[in-house]
DNA sequence: TACTATTACTAACATCTGTTAGTTTTGAAA
DNA sequence: TTTCAAAACTAACAGATGTTAGTAATAGTA
């Protein structure tokens, strides 16, 4: 068949990309074969690879795209004039916002980018690290401003990542709770606490 | 050769259990061999089968133990007569312990419990969620009593379980911070909150 | 020294893995 | 209706996987 266009606009590469996030997701990157993603997507293993390069890509594209978009967020809520708090708290909304409407890609680049190669591995690390290294200034700056109560910046931001990763894990709340109300939650027990 | 006592009272099993958490640690499950680990122990791969059952056996035995230890911290605090406060403490103290103290076994059982297989995988869903709700009770409980102000208790449980789970990730942190200072500062920022 | 259970070894198995080669089918454009 | 590139198929590869069978080495005990 020449060029097809399926009725929904989203190409085939799409589709297998989409699978493959939500199978990665699943049971884990290495735990998920060939023949299993493309038998969800409806063709057999070989066909894949008219479309794809190859398991890997699969991995790398979806870990990419996740960190580039909270790059991405991050230099708009840097170049705010605004509070610290402020700031800490539309980053942590933004996290937990496509924890719960991205879910998928989010859980597998935080989870399965280990199984990525160099030179990709180096460099989404490098991401990350700058990443949180730039969430840490944040923190310091609201300390140094006199914002934010004297905490160790580094398990500030620790606490405020690894709690947000997890969101999706916790489908319960997510079904039982909206995502605004969640929102709301996190930012309420962590730039406020829990005691009364 | 016959029952064989090494020096140090670690058995063979011991050490191949040792050994397999570091790597399952660092690989994954699915991505550590079996001959990987009879190399790093030192044997071939197949003597390993004079010692342990399989593969599967290692994950599973490491998942439970750590499941077991925290369930009997649970059993102690649930009995003790004190503030709700104070138990929330206790349990947050304890979790940053296992992780830095334990943390190969602690890691492995909290990420890479997914590739058991039943009956084990439901048995330790079950724990898993038990202990969840167990948390979940002792700060609802905090509430009733206002010494916790009202915020969604399923929540608040997510955020310290996932907050401290990634505790080893951050090496760096646990470096330049003592295993003491790093509880203190997670119980400050998770109970008081981050605002001045 | 002879015995024996334990533990190590080599070799091989069956299966699964990602991927490639080569071929056929498909369907829009001409 | 013919054409042709896109995309599906079958078959097979080379390598890795967990595990088993069968055998040799080992070392404490009798």
């Amino acid at each position: 068949m020449a060029k097809i266009k399926s009725p929904d606009q989203t190409s085939k590469r799409d589709i297998i990309h989409a699978v493959a996030a939500e199978l990665f997701r699943e049971k884990g990157f290495r735990a998920t074969s060939m023949r299993e993603l493309a038998s969800k997507v409806g063709i057999e293993a070989a066909s894949l690879y008219n479309h794809i390069e190859g398991k890997n890509e699969l991995l790398i594209s979806i870990c990419f795209k996740v960190a580039s978009n909270f790059t991405q967020k991050m230099n708009e809520v840097e170049n705010m004039d605004s509070d610290i708090i402020t700031k800490i708290e539309l980053l942590i909304r933004y996290h937990v916002h496509e924890n719960v409407h991205n879910y998928k890609d989010v859980y597998v680049s935080d989870r399965e980018w280990r199984n990525m190669a160099d030179p990709e591995l180096s460099k989404y690390r490098e991401m990350r690290r700058s990443y949180r290294k730039r969430f840490t200034s944040i923190v310091e700056k609201g300390i140094s401003r006199g914002e934010i109560k004297k905490v160790d910046a580094n398990t500030a931001v620790m606490i405020f990542l690894s709690a947000i990763a997890a969101v999706d894990q916790w489908q319960r709340i997510i079904n039982k709770v909206s995502s605004e109300e969640l929102e709301n939650n996190m930012v309420s027990i962590l730039i406020d606490g829990l005691r009364k």
